[in-house]
DNA sequence: GAACATATTTAGAATAGTTCTAAAGATATA
DNA sequence: TATATCTTTAGAACTATTCTAAATATGTTC
């Protein structure tokens, strides 16, 4: 599911996004856009620190904001937990999140209709559907 | 669309769902279950400052956590903040938030169709829709 | 490549929202 | 009334995140 991407192929991706591909961020993204699964700033930093030299909190946060700004990452705020959750996934698309494991599934957009009879006044830029329940092994 | 409710029966309201009916109790459902609009645990705070005597900021968020525990108000998270936003609507419902005036609207279930097309694995218990946009006037 | 400007990283302090602690006060029960 | 149980409270603690300001790295110009 996930993409295989060269650490020249990120780096890419991150000055095509205006972003300065510095070590540490061609280093989160490899995590974020190729292994993680919606990550937490806790995950990611878990990760870094266990794989880098050496980084910082303060730069994983900052490159987290850096990366969402520059639209390669969609934060995520859901009603399980207080932290954020980064989301490579930067398509339009709905939610399953699974109580039993904490795990969250992606659910493209073609596969959720939403019908509403909202009074006209409504005017929608966005909906978003996240179904709770359990995936079955 | 607010209902009135007097001290007495929020008296039995809270008797009802287990929770002792304190001075304190009954002032912040007065408040939460008659007059305020999905409001945080500042704003409920706020409001008891100005209308008590006196009040701590610690009854303010045990008050709330009582609530919902005993089922008289929900506790949600929503995208566009931090904090913890009661809801004295305990149905099953959607909402749609007004990006312009930070306003939440609750959309009753039946108002809204969500058809989707899941792998058979996915057992849904909820399904929550978030729509933003703006409310014209 | 040296000099300079600009951007990034960093440790640690600060902040925001909420929960915890433990002592004082209130309420219910006998 | 005595006693047990709950509730309230001020302030400390906690968690997630942001800020500060100094050090380092990177990009740019000659
Ligand atoms: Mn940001
Ligand atoms: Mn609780
Ligand atoms: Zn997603
Ligand atoms: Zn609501």
């Amino acid at each position: 599911m996930k993409i295989s991407l060269t650490p020249q192929e990120i780096e890419k991706r991150l000055m095509d996004a205006g972003v300065q591909p510095t070590l540490q961020r061609i280093a989160i993204c490899r995590y974020v856009l190729c292994e993680a699964d919606h990550p937490t700033a806790e995950q990611v930093k878990d990760w870094a620190q266990q794989n880098l030299d050496k980084i910082s909190q303060a730069t994983v946060y900052n490159t987290m904001n850096a990366l969402v700004d520059a639209g390669l990452l969609r934060a995520l705020r859901l009603p399980h937990t207080e932290k954020v959750i980064y989301d490579d996934n930067i398509e339009d698309h709905h939610h399953f999140f699974d109580e039993e494991t904490g795990r969250l599934y992606d659910l493209p957009e073609e596969q959720i209709d939403v019908r509403s009879k909202l009074p006209k006044k409504f005017k929608t830029n966005r909906v978003e559907v996240l179904f709770t329940g359990k995936v079955e092994d």
